[in-house]
RNA sequence: GGGCGACUAGCUCAGCGGGAGAGCGCUUCCCUCACACGGAAGAGGUCGCAGGUUCGAAACCUGCGUCGCCCA
């Protein structure tokens, strides 16, 4: 083999290398995934971006999760299909659309349906594929071949076939009911999509005059423009204040309309009076009253939130000036009693935020409670693992309460509903083909409803849609269930729990086998990013500051599992930092390698060749192996990463590589710089490896740079830890020699001693069973505690300091006076906490239920530690004789 | 109102039954031939509070407090 190893920069620059890979990927096709039943498949569908979208921190973080594993599956011999893709975003992407016609001072309804449609496809065409090239800088490892879009062709088939097939069965209907409408978006919305936020608010008091005699009964309300509305008023049964005027009559304020007083179990008798007035056509709690007592709903709004003429003179003021109006009427009546402030929370549209009003329309809803039962069972039996466990009972909770689930939009850019109404006999025909003619009747007068579905509806059906439903494709038998979904808790109800329904009612089977659900990135402070709050940090400036590597490392390092992460740009800049120096480590291996034959596969040098520091880091390597694959089969990204940085650069550049510089100047040999190149080789060979899936760019840059055997890192097999490797002598040995090198730099630092200048000599007054690490490593110690002689003494030398470890004391001399008095006070010191922790071990040790009780390596273990003290003590007593003598 | 989670060094968080850990920040020193995007040495914590279980609790249980999220 002749390795042609590339010298590297000074430092590490992301710019130049990112772009040339990822080409370089696509061009080898490695994100390819094609049906191969011999093999494993992985697959994850992604959880798919608005095409409006613009990649935020969310999709910064969700993508480079479902990046690693991917890449770390595909190392472990998997065939793996990440299948990307982008929703249509009905609400949001029309919105867009609209904006950009208004600013030419025209709406949607002059230019018409089919030319407003166009226009959308148009924005779509031009505007739709950048969140697909913001993925791409962030390194995202799709299949773009099988790129899908919720409008497709073929997606717009399986919706088209899922609606169908639920109507047939019953469990899509259309009815008259009150929903959640937005007065700006002028559409229903589902449940799900309206947040509820606190407001300020008034609590009316107003009087209802009785019918047959001059008493009132005393109403309260938050909303006193939708008295126009009451069909009643009403009592909890229970409740003896008013048992009696049940069955009354009450003539309503403002119209007059004369009212029953009902009594219904919905009544909360500690809200305002316990009396509350009945409007069954502008709330979804009085709808369902007046369906349980027959009451006729009133609706005396339209669309836009303005009165309507069953509003009488109220008619054409907007919401909030009827409120007013109606204030002042019931005031002059004297019917307004009292006003109380009244914190209460009011519904505003998840896209515009307008507050949101019931109302009473015709929509189509899906039957949920038989779809809903089936995705409950499928978790509980196991069949669906969810990570970390804790949210499986936020989606048993939100199962368990879930009402039909309303999919008619009023909106143009959609899947237009399949149902068409006969203008003869009345009769919907749905079916998979357009129809020409009634089903029913035969008539040709029909007309296709014009509402669209909800885009949630469409997206439920991702994981099958994309993998070619209806039609019974090898993709389908190959890739479902799918593996893995990842996905943010946010959209559990939206779209993961819709996903399991449908995927449970048209494939016969579950989605994914798992669930990953992972945090919210928030700023620094823990507020969530918003524009509006100026705090968001946009993962494409990061990436053109820092790389996206950078990123993706910071990303997986704050990820742990059930806790949101507070992002900064400082720490960004740590993990930035962190790359610099693996580059940097590389950079010495690489100069050293030079020319120099072998690509560590393997590792065939006899322990008798290596020193303590090489069996250490092999150990050591080894060990982390076993860790990080560990962790990544458990999805424990954070755990994962942070060992990889923590080994890096806390144990091979700290103490590895400085411990190997002379051997690799020649220093110990011609045998021992060839033993250590190979143990470098071997290292960083499986360091690259295993930092592949979290930083593919630099890892690929590096893995060429070392001439490593392919075309890509990513086609090199993971890993695999050695048992043979693991030396825990060589852990407890290195142990000792860290600390006494630390104990040295200690002396040297409360001396005065000039960094530049070595220390002349240091001392070992050592226990037997520990002099060999001194002995074997005398030449590392004086180089890395930067003495010049190591030697081996019986009492403390004239003019030196002490350190004292459990093995014994170390002297160092200085070359100059030392101060006495200040040495004895310090070992005093030393002496008093080493007494007290000795009596600590003692006092446990003679207790009689800790020694029958705690197991017995734990009554070993304080054993060795009041052994180790007692002979710490020994030492400084010792020392602090020759100091006084 | 119901549920979930958090509370550990100045900040962000690991640790989740056997002697408190990391990163950043801070202090002192050093441009040593991989790296100042660096190196060395330090300072800093009755692990929210109160009970309990245990030979032993930061960790397990109960209650309380503060904060956050979800649902009604």
């Amino acid at each position: 083999m002749n390795a042609k190893r590339i010298a590297l920069h000074k430092s590490y620059d992301p710019n130049p290398i990112e772009d040339k890979w990822y080409q370089h990927w696509l061009e080898l096709g490695l994100f390819c995934a094609d049906v191969d039943f011999s093999r494993k498949p992985f697959c994850i569908v992604i959880p798919p971006p608005n095409v409006t979208g613009s990649l935020h921190m969310g999709h910064a973080l969700n993508n480079t999760l479902q990046d690693v594993v991917c890449r770390y599956k595909r190392m472990r011999g998997y065939n793996v299909l990440w299948l990307p893709g982008t929703d249509h975003a009905g609400i949001a992407t029309q919105n867009v659309v609209e904006r950009s016609l208004a600013k030419e001072g025209l709406s949607r309804q002059e230019i018409g349906r089919e030319a407003f449609i166009k226009m959308v496809w148009e924005w779509k065409e031009r505007y739709g594929s950048r969140i697909i090239s913001q993925l791409k800088r962030l390194g995202a490892s799709c299949d773009w071949r099988r790129e899908r879009f919720t409008m497709d062709e073929g997606l717009s088939k399986a919706v088209r076939a899922v609606f169908v097939r639920l109507y047939e069965k019953g469990l899509i209907y259309k009815g008259k009911y009150i929903i959640n409408w937005c007065p700006r978006c002028q559409t229903a919305l589902s449940d799900l999509e309206v947040e509820y936020k606190p407001e300020l608010g008034k609590l009316y008091f107003v009087a209802y005059p009785f019918l047959d005699d001059d008493g009132t009964v005393i109403i309260a309300t938050t909303r006193p423009e939708t008295i126009l509305g009451d069909v009643a008023v009403a009592v909890h049964p229970k409740d003896e204040r008013y048992r009696a005027m049940v069955g009354r009559h009450v003539r309503v304020p403002l119209t007059g309309r004369i009212v029953p007083i009902i009594e219904d179990d919905m009544v909360d008798p500690d809200f305002g009076t316990g009396c509350v007035k009945i409007t069954p056509a502008h709330d979804p709690n009085d709808f369902e009253v007046g369906l349980r007592h027959g009451l006729e709903p009133i609706s005396v709004m339209d669309s836009r939130g303005v009165m309507n003429e069953s509003a009488g003179s109220y008619a054409g003021l907007d919401r909030y000036e009827a409120r007013q109006r109606a204030i002042k009427e019931l005031e002059d009546a004297g019917l307004l009693i009292k006003v109380e402030d009244y914190e209460h929370s009011v519904g505003h549209c998840y896209r515009c935020h307008t507050a949101i009003e019931p109302f009473l329309s015709e929509q189509w809803f899906v039957r949920i409670k038989p779809l809903a039962e089936p995705a409950m069972r499928v978790v509980k039996e196991g069949q669906i693992e969810w990570i970390p466990e804790q949210w499986v009972n936020t989606y048993y909770q939100w199962l368990d309460n879930v009402r039909d689930w309303c999919i008619s939009r009023q909106l143009w850019w959609g899947h237009r509903i399949p149902a068409w109404t006969c203008g003869d006999c009345g009769h919907t025909t749905v079916s998979m083909e357009d129809p020409s003619s009634c089903e029913k009747c035969g008539s040709a007068n029909i007309k296709q409803d014009e509402d669209v579905l909800d885009t949630w509806f469409s997206s439920a059906l991702w994981p099958f849609s994309t993998l070619g439903w209806p039609d019974d494709t090898v993709e389908l038998r190959y890739f479902y269930p799918t593996s893995l979904l990842v996905t943010g808790f946010d959209i559990i109800f939206f779209w993961v729990a819709r996903m399991i329904m449908m995927g449970l009612e048209f494939m016969d089977n579950v989605p994914f086998r798992q669930v990953y659900v992972h945090a919210l990135v928030r700023d620094e402070e823990g507020q969530k990013m918003s524009k509006s709050r100026g705090n968001v940090i946009d993962p494409l400036d990061v990436i053109a500051e820092y790389g996206a590597d950078a990123l993706r490392f910071t990303l997986c390092s704050l990820t742990v599992q059930g806790r949101d992460i507070f992002l900064s740009a400082q720490r960004i800049e740590t993990y930035r930092f962190f790359l610099n120096k693996l580059w940097n480590a590389c950079r010495l291996a690489l100069i050293n390698l030079g020319d120099c034959e072998g690509n560590g596969t393997s590792f065939s040098l006899p322990s008798s060749a290596l020193r303590l520091h090489d069996r250490w880091i092999l150990s050591k390597i080894n060990h982390t192996i076993k860790e990080v694959t560990n962790f990544l089969e458990g999805y424990f990204f954070g755990e994962a990463s942070r060992l990889l940085y923590d080994f890096t650069w806390g144990e091979l550049c700290d103490w590895y590589l400085e411990m190997a510089k002379p051997a690799l100047r020649g220093d110990e040999g011609e045998e021992r710089r060839i033993a250590s190149l190979e143990i470098l080789l071997y290292v960083f060979r499986r360091l690259l490896l295993l930092l592949h899936p979290f930083i593919p760019f630099v890892t690929e840059e590096l893995w060429h740079a070392f001439a490593f055997e392919g075309q890509s890192i990513e086609m090199v097999p993971w890993p695999q830890d050695m048992p043979a490797l693991d030396d825990p002598k060589a852990i407890e040995d290195m142990v000792l020699l860290q600390e006494l090198i630390r104990a040295i730099r200690n002396l040297r630092a409360q001396s005065r001693l000039a960094p530049q200048k070595k220390a002349p000599r240091a001392c070992f007054s050592f226990a037997p069973e520990a002099r060999h690490v001194v002995e074997e490593n005398a030449d590392l110690i004086s180089l890395l505690a930067s003495v010049e002689e190591i030697r081996f003494v019986e009492g403390k030398p004239h003019r030196s300091l002490t350190a004292v470890l459990p093995q014994g004391n170390i002297y160092l001399e200085v070359g100059g006076m030392i101060d006495v008095d200040a040495e004895i006070g310090r070992l005093e010191k030393l002496l008093v906490e080493t007494c007290k922790e000795m009596e600590r071990s003692e006092r446990k040790l003679a207790d009689e239920n800790f020694l029958s009780k705690a197991p017995e390596e734990v009554v070993e273990k304080e054993k060795a530690r009041l052994h180790e003290a007692a002979s710490q003590k020994e030492w400084i007593e010792r020392n602090l004789a020759s100091l006084r003598s």
